[in-house]
DNA sequence: ACCCCATAGTTGAACTCTAAACTAAACCGC
DNA sequence: GCGGTTTAGTTTAGAGTTCAACTATGGGGT
């Protein structure tokens, strides 16, 4: 960062840019916080841990090394690792050696956790489809659908990273 | 909640839907990391205390009430206080008594404050414009001002109210 | 075989956030 | 003015997250 901001002028906002710019985080954040607020009040875990039931239920086995959950639920190594530590005590998920690898672990959703993300999916989804897709027109949801994906090619590291050679060649 | 989830029938996500949920979670999720990760190494704090230095910033007197600040900031009130209280020890905000309502208290940034903000501000909004305005179409643009128009909408409390008599009648 | 580095995952401390209880002042109706 | 209810804000405890340090295994290269 400090080379752009040293050797480029800064490129502020507009009136109509901060307009949008502030546009998308109240809703993005209100809307997460919303979620994150039903979750917690009807099943009594953050957004974050359902996520983690839920990728691991869609697995073969229902289970998933730790660094693969990580990269599908966009959280840390460590993020995961406490989250898992959390979840196990409450009997929802269980860890399980990896033969092949002495270093891995499997995360692996227990029975119980199966049955309580059966229980919070409903009002979860209905939530999600009530405050998204209700709202938005189907043309909205394919603009939206191409946003985001821009959004996403714009932040990955192949993307970061041919930027860092094109500043190092100056 | 409880209602629909007993009476109506849950109309789950097709698998279009999913991918444009996804979708969505993938990139505002990645991105606002990357935005705080970036206030975090480069300034040293998280993306929500510079925002409220912002917000402060643009302020007459450069002071606003604690309350009003919370709304600004999409933060709970127990979340700016704690906030401010940190933001206090930095030296880089201060409370003030206000005199006609003896209950309320203003923040007020600070000169040294405000230099703060005037370093981190150039990072960030670079990191905004790079990571959302370039690569986004001006129309694209305008499609996600009207997506999150319709959010927020969505989620404003008087159409919570509204739902919540709608159900209450029958 | 050995050394070096990369990878997988965990841990502990510091920090942030949330929810609920709490203090104090303002407001409202009588 | 008095009692009851809001409103403003803080505080406390507990849960979640981050960062950096750490353990242990795997994978080259020589």
């Amino acid at each position: 960062m400090g080379y752009d901001e040293v050797m480029t002028e800064v490129r502020w906002l507009d009136a109509r840019e901060q307009m949008i710019w502030r546009g998308f985080l109240g809703a993005t954040g209100s809307f997460m916080e919303h979620l994150d607020r039903q979750m917690q009040r009807d099943s009594g875990m953050p957004l974050a841990y359902f996520e983690i039931l839920a990728v691991l239920s869609e697995m073969p086995g229902r289970s998933l090394r730790m660094s693969e959950l990580a990269t599908m639920c966009r959280s840390s190594r460590s993020r995961l690792s406490h989250a898992v530590s959390r979840l196990e005590e409450a009997g929802w998920v269980r860890r399980r050696a990896c033969e092949s690898d002495k270093r891995g672990q499997f995360a692996e959703l227990t029975e119980e956790g199966f049955k309580v993300l059966e229980r919070a999916a409903p009002g979860h989804v209905m939530t999600v489809r009530e405050h998204l897709f209700d709202v938005l027109t189907a043309q909205q949801l394919d603009q939206l659908d191409e946003i985001t994906a821009a959004i996403k090619i714009g932040l990955s590291p192949q993307c970061d990273s041919a930027k860092a050679e094109l500043r190092a060649e100056f």
